[in-house]
DNA sequence: CTACAAAGGTGAGGCTGTTCAAGTTTTTTG
DNA sequence: CAAAAAACTTGAACAGCCTCACCTTTGTAG
């Protein structure tokens, strides 16, 4: 079994990210302070930093949980995709921008796309790259399911298609949380306004 | 003729710039204190910020001075764009990316990047937000530019492929000031991949 | 030229993220 | 079980961004 140590360890480390993540969201990542999150998790502020090395780490850690999530709602649609190539790609763009504010402010997921950019050599920056690494694997893969039902033109390298797609999901979804007045019906509108000519020209039966 | 209050100010803060543009590159944004600026300015610390409202402004005034000789460069390949719609895009892409490291290190870019992303409602964050749109206008003017050649598809709103590929190329270019390994050569390379396909697709004699 | 008003400069001090030497708790050793 | 070692916690102190009450300089009116 697990030492006792070992067990306060967990416990510490994941009431720290508790408090992190419910006074991120309520009151805002800036005007939460490191002292704060010490106190509601009950420990000093030097242990806060015995787990997380700066106070971004401690807001990517609680963006990673969602980010996670996402990945996973968007297997089901790799496995089993929409019929037509532009309901199969835009369905799971918006199957990932649906759930994007389930858990997290548009200042959170701003603050961690800053903070990834930022410091991409720090650990918190390699897993939030890698995660978007994931994401447009799965775009690559949906591309690929398409190719080989015949319905996006052999001629074309899935990879390059999908980090092209990603790109523009990604590039988009960043203007919606610079943007709080901006809906999500709106980010839907400017993706598809990108992503429909690109279907039409990649699916097979194109001209 | 300008009074002396006027000609004052104007000195001061062209003398902040100065120093934050050499500081920031030779000692990197990081470590350059506020203080260092003002003694190199040889203005008080107050002063820096009653002409600067950030240390972050500071970084983008210099940064927005690169983007706009980036954007006046772009200019002669718009008014007269290579004959291939491959050749043409890359052009003006590579043209972007090659002044890109004049001034600026790729520290001062992630920096930067991230900036107008966390503060996107701040007089610089719109200041780079603005810069970035005029980038995209440069894309879709030449997209349009090759439509009255008639060497890209009419059925293709200039401005929804214009934003398309500007995605593509600023990411890229993010991935690139993200990596401090990587090459101007890996760079184009990347870009290639993803432009190159799109290009064959677009143009009218694509089948 | 003097007096007054307006504009702007100044730097000590506040604020908050981060560090680290000292203390405490848990585990291991004999 | 006691002692020593290892692992971890603690919070005072530090660093650097930024503010603001006060002061100096410039412009203007009489």
């Amino acid at each position: 079994m697990a030492g006792l140590r070992e067990r306060q360890k967990a416990a510490r480390e994941r009431r720290i990210l508790e408090a992190a993540s419910a006074k991120f969201r309520s009151h805002g990542y800036r005007s939460v302070k490191i002292e704060d999150l010490a106190e509601m998790a009950e420990v000093s502020v030097g242990t806060v930093y015995n787990y997380y090395e700066t106070k971004g780490d401690i807001l990517i850690a609680t963006v990673a949980m969602e980010v996670e999530e996402v990945i996973t709602a968007g297997a089901p649609i790799l496995a089993n995709p929409p019929l037509r190539v532009e309901d199969a790609i835009l369905g799971l763009i918006y199957q990932y921008y649906d759930h994007s504010l389930e858990y997290l402010s548009k200042e959170m997921w701003r603050t961690a796309i800053a903070h990834s950019i930022e410091h991409p050599n720090t650990p918190s920056g390699r897993r939030y790259a890698e995660q978007d690494r994931r994401l447009a694997a799965q775009v690559t893969e949906l591309i690929g399911a398409l190719q080989d039902r015949g319905q996006v033109r052999q001629s074309l390298v899935a990879s390059d298609l999908g980090a092209l797609i990603f790109n523009a999901l990604n590039q988009a979804f960043v203007e919606f949380v610079k943007n709080d007045d901006m809906t999500l019906a709106q980010l839907r509108d400017q993706i598809a306004a990108q992503i429909l000519p690109i279907a039409h020209l990649i699916a097979v039966n194109s001209d």
